[in-house]
DNA sequence: AGAAAAAATAAAAACCTTTTCGTGTTAATA
DNA sequence: TATTAACACGAAAAGGTTTTTATTTTTTCT
């Protein structure tokens, strides 16, 4: 099985003994070239297949058609998601998605940004790592910025780097959520969310918080368990079981929410009579938990959708590159059994938001 | 904020008025260059942060350091993993991943491996999609085969393409998945499956068949159910459920296996003591679902790696190009509550395999 | 037939690197 | 002093395209 690398443009010229730039104007059909030379060459070019050298082409064009994206991690619901929705963006334009993992490494966000920042890339799309959310260090973001690379930020964004971002109001949806709760009649709900360096996490505790002094309740301290990493996560769960008494239960992701109803179904507790429980992102967690469970369904790939192609506007279009917006994804309210409390319950998987 | 783009060897060669060459030999602190130039355009490479341009790089080695990979969809517990593994290697050893989903369909597919071959990548790492499967048209992969590029298939497979593959043994974990039931006393065990183009569905089938004959029971077709897609699937399970009567159920995906025991928990049935169940996967649905589910763990990262690992040694070592070779990744059954039915039951979480 | 116009093709530059080879200068040796 | 060796640097090629400019060939018209 002879290995027959692909055919350049240099080779075809010599074949048939023209030179190159006629080659290359009779493969692109150009007037210029004789309609006999033409046919020869297009007819020998496709013979063996030739196909223009994309890494030729993106050194002479001084684009690669490439995207990069930097996610924290890919084993997980909403982030999946969100790729989705980029590459179908991306693919329908033409670009190619390369993406990086930063595991929630500063280090490995910064080392993923240099390797791509030397021409692998037209722009990025970045979710931050939780390190980076922690240091508060964005100088990677501002040098490949000022470098003249576009960079869209999605999710766990910050206000100190410039540039469009896509995001969820997170504070909204969670008061919405919360207000399920409320709405079901709860009267003491608690909070499982996480350190509040995570943007998300803490702005999903301000709604929280906006929530309950809405519906005249105090907030309680103890009712709100702030967990650092999933390793002891049940454990603290279980504690808060342990030493308090509530009737609804909001997590700021759907693990927090799934774990903690599987923790009070084990004790016995009946969801949702005795306790309500809701959550955050609509994945399949949420779809197949017992009862199933009540989400703010995030879309992720809608996000993932508007982040590609305001990327690819900016990419498109130098032009206005001084002028970012902020797109805010509309989130939606996913009732499910997990909080049809009352007579008045809506059915479930009634969608609004 | 003015945009600086990034700085070339030209560029600096003409501001210290020396040869393109010397910036470069300079650069990567040549003996040729005397010390003083050498300190002299270092000094000044650093400071306006000059990064060899890697489209340029690329077309001088003709090679990207990019690999390309075709997933069917990244929504998905099992590819997901697999992509981490990917990228580890990858990372590690310098290479970037472009991912790039083909959506179970055959022309996108196509369509992907033709945008990535024109020089995009070095090699790639696919995982079939259902309607190749199911047309057996495998024309694109020899094609790159025979331009001389690598390709690692894993998981979704086929004999008709000779190249490395990555893979589980899909029979055997199947059949160890179903004696895990036989062995915690069930008497007629169900199946849900998919439909038989799919080559690992039909080697779990297969194996499902091979544990019931070595058990000594009948395979019962009633007791089989094949699923297309997954729209119409509680409907189809709910169907066995009413017209047949077991005591064991074994799904091909977790997805499968869980929807099955929800719905027969919704009926009444006791988990695992009326009815056991046991799935393939390890993902979040079988570690939170209610009683958590056995399964199989196929350690998809591993998978990514072994398939990474092939792909690069081949790239790196061009020499041995025609030897190809099939790994067999390791798969572990995870025994949970759901079929933790006798006294003499391990405890649950135990893993072999 | 000869000049001008039109048509067809070729050459060269640009994109950015690295590397090989060549040239010129200085220092060392006979 | 003349020759060689060592040293420092520059030129050029290669990688594959596209495009602008230049050159050659053909056609047309007087």
């Amino acid at each position: 099985m002879a290995v027959r690398r692909q055919i350049t443009l240099k080779e075809i010229a010599r074949e048939l003994d023209v030179s190159i730039s006629t080659v290359s104007k009779a493969i692109r059909n150009s007037q210029e070239v004789s309609l006999d030379t033409r046919k020869k060459i297009q007819a020998f070019a496709k013979f063996y297949n030739y196909r223009p050298n994309n890494i030729a082409l993106s050194l002479k064009n001084r684009h690669t058609k490439n995207i990069g994206v930097i996610i924290p991690e890919i084993v997980h619901h909403f982030f999946s998601t969100v790729i989705s929705g980029i590459e179908r963006i991306a693919n329908s334009k033409g670009y190619n998605v390369i993406v990086c993992l930063s595991e929630e490494s500063f280090y490995k966000e910064v080392i993923n940004m240099e390797m791509l920042a030397n021409g692998s890339i037209d722009g990025f799309i970045v979710s931050l790592s939780k390190e980076t959310l922690a240091k508060k260090d964005y100088r990677h973001f501002k040098e490949v910025l000022n470098e003249g690379m576009p960079l869209v930020l999605f999710d766990r964004v910050t206000d100190e780097i410039y540039c469009d971002k896509a995001i969820v109001d997170d504070t909204q949806a969670a008061y919405d959520a919360v207000n399920v709760l409320v709405r079901s009649g709860c009267k003491k709900i608690a909070l499982i969310t996480t350190v509040d360096y995570i943007s998300v996490g803490y702005l999903r505790t301000l709604g929280y918080h906006k929530a309950l002094q809405d519906a005249g309740f105090v907030v309680n301290p103890d009712l709100i368990v702030k967990i650092e990493d999933t390793e002891g996560c049940n454990h603290k769960i279980a504690e808060l079981f342990r030493t308090e008494k509530f009737d609804g239960l909001f997590g700021v992701n759907e693990f927090f929410a799934a774990s903690a109803m599987k923790i009070a179904r084990d004790k016995g507790l009946k969801v949702p009579e005795d306790i309500a429980f809701i959550g955050f992102t609509d994945g399949i967690l949420s779809k197949c938990s017992s009862p199933p469970l009540s989400t703010v369904a995030q879309h992720g790939d809608e996000m993932g959708e508007a982040a590609a192609k305001m990327l690819i506007e900016k990419l498109e279009n130098p032009a206005n590159s001084e002028v970012f917006q902020t797109q805010i994804i509309a989130t939606s309210v996913i009732e499910r059994e997990s909080t049809a409390r009352t007579e008045s319950y809506l059915k479930p998987d009634t969608i609004y938001g």
